[in-house]
DNA sequence: GTCTATATTTGGATAGAC
DNA sequence: GTCTATCCAAATATAGAC
């Protein structure tokens, strides 16, 4: 009895969760009101209050939701590829795979700008920052070391090209989000111009 | 007469602008209220709504400000040197000026979170990015011919890498915000390994 | 021009019926 | 569990005195 009614728990929350997604990618974060949330969920105020306690946890299962753990499937594909992709098309899988889990970067951007000022919200981001650069960290090793034909220097090399590589795609977030003629494929071939070798 | 009181005005404009700038690096852009400002300012709310009709305009101003034209002044710094800076040395001298001009990384992050959704702040911030874009570009392609030896093909290579170079400089922002422990100039080393040549 | 006090609106959250 | 109706706090903007 509690197994079903979980279920059907999470999925109204998920659904919660995504009108609430919707609703700040468009309007953003703090223009939006929980009477916009509660009409675009098609729901009432007193079920969304069921489920949340307050905007601001709402906010955080957005964020959550939105952040999730994009990177663990990276490295599991990683591990097991036996050609290992250029930097440029990792970066344009990354890129591909964000737009296809969100549909907008722009809430990516929102959540950076509120982080800047949200300790919680702040806290969210920094692990999944790190998850990034340990995931990158051993992939751009092992590029250095097969392709770049480096040897012992591919360490030091890949440590200091891992926050390089994280910038280069937080440029693309950015720029995808707030420049209307945003040249996707011209960034990641000029990405591979400097790092494909 | 209104020579002065012009001038005099405008110092008002600014320490209001001032005030306003501090509240909003501080607590976020919404999550400052007007009295917030008032108070940092030491004025009261009659005084700011003589200069400022809402708050929104009063962000519109705190945005130009941040926004600056920073980049006029490196166009004319470059073209009179005559020792061509490094890449790395070029994004290393944005990013002091930076934040020597605004102390705090961080609200730049914020309006950019805030123009995704906030067209009038879009407005504001794509001409920026063109500005950016303007200065870079000629300067690539001469780094491009002078020390990279390249020929006829030195314009399309910097055509291509000027969105990159401006995701690197974007990138150091964000991270300089949101990472704790952020090495800028091991950032820069990175960059430099790519780029320098 | 600037202050204090306040009007008005917005919006987050709750109460109580069903 | 969900809905409608409502409460109440917060915050923007204004009015009127000085």
């Amino acid at each position: 009895m509690p197994k079903v009614s979980q279920q059907h728990r999470e999925q109204r929350r998920d659904q919660i969760v995504d009108a609430a997604l919707r609703s700040f990618a468009a309007k953003g974060f703090h223009r939006t009101s929980m009477a916009d949330v509660i009409a675009e969920s098609r729901l009432s105020a007193g079920a969304i209050y069921g489920y949340f306690e307050s905007k601001q946890e709402l906010a955080l299962a957005v964020a959550r939701r939105v952040l999730g753990n994009r990177m663990s499937e990276f490295g599991d594909r990683l591990a097991q590829a036996d050609e290992l992709p250029a930097p440029s098309a990792m970066l344009g899988a990354m890129m591909t795979g964000l737009a296809r889990d969100m549909r907008d970067p722009g809430v990516l951007v929102q959540l950076w700008g509120e982080a800047v000022t949200d300790p919680e919200l702040s806290r969210l981001i920094s692990p999944v920052f790190a998850e990034v650069q340990d995931v990158m960290g051993p992939y751009l090793e092992r590029w250095a070391r097969e392709r770049l034909g480096m040897g012992a220097d591919a360490a030091a090399w890949s440590r200091q090209m891992v926050p390089v590589f994280l910038g280069l795609g937080q440029g693309y977030i950015i720029q995808s989000a707030l420049l209307p003629g945003f040249d996707g494929p011209g960034y990641l071939a000029g990405v591979g111009a400097l790092l494909d070798g």
